[in-house]
DNA sequence: GTTCCTGCAAAAGCTTTGCAGAAGA
DNA sequence: TCTTCTGCAAAGCTTTTGCAGGAAC
């Protein structure tokens, strides 16, 4: 929870990160609300009460500089464009990084090996991996 | 494939959905497109060369009457507000529909049963769920 | 001195909303 | 007639881009 200045800024360091304040302040947030997932508008509204001079292209720079380094993961649920499935079976989507396409596969959803949901409700499975298509991997030679 | 008009137009009607001339059209080229998750712009663009009059209104009216009929499914991947998660390690997303918070949960993710992918270069691998959390179920009362 | 960071403003892109006219029951 | 559908235009919302001033190395 409580990561000092030094160590989040000692993370950035070590992805080549220049510590600048601002990116420490969200680095720090995002640590705060791990569970929170919050979005670049919360990260902002978060901050600006006691950075009142923070700029929304900030937060979405250090943000986008964090996923770059791999040290924040964006949650990909429901897409910008949205995509309609005529499909209702359960199963699992595919998404080449490259050509974008989306692909169903298998996948016994049911039978996965899950915990921590044990009080929750759930009405809808979801699993999506990403990655290349055979297509767009034998147009890398 | 290739479900005639009066199939489409019964799924429609037991839906209890008018089956209007456009919706057949959007529902076909669903059907057809199964493995293509077309985006409402890609449905509106392909339609709209047989039919010039047709309207992008139209059609995103007519995906949300799917949708909240149950006959088509939205691909959740890349929300609008893209949500940023710190942790790195693998793990699912529960996504709560009352109250909008997401959790993460364990999950085996390497444990899965899929196939379809074989000849797949997967990078990375997501799971979520939605439903309702605990929070949200006992207001529900 | 040069590179990188910050922030304002404008633009871009997808989706929704308001409203009027047309079509169907 | 009354409800529903369609389509144009405008607005809404998040995110990106351009550019200039400022900070850090």
């Amino acid at each position: 929870m409580g990561l000092s200045s030094e160590a989040l800024a000692d993370k950035l360091h070590r992805k080549g990160i220049r510590p600048s304040y601002h990116r420490i302040r969200v680095l720090e947030y995002l640590y705060q609300q791990k569970e929170g997932h919050p979005t670049a508008d919360e990260v902002f509204d978060a901050l600006s009460r006691d950075i009142p001079s923070l700029s929304k292209t900030t937060v979405y720079n250090a943000l986008h500089t964090f996923v770059e380094a791999g040290l924040t993961r964006v949650v990909d649920i429901d897409e910008v464009e949205a995509r309609y499935d005529i499909t209702l079976s359960d199963h699992g989507h595919f998404k080449c990084t490259a050509c974008g396409a989306i692909t169903n596969f298998a996948v016994d959803i049911d039978r996965m090996t899950i915990s921590g949901l044990d009080q929750y409700h759930i009405n809808e499975k979801n699993v999506y991996f990403k990655g290349l298509c055979p297509n767009c991997m034998n147009q890398q030679i």
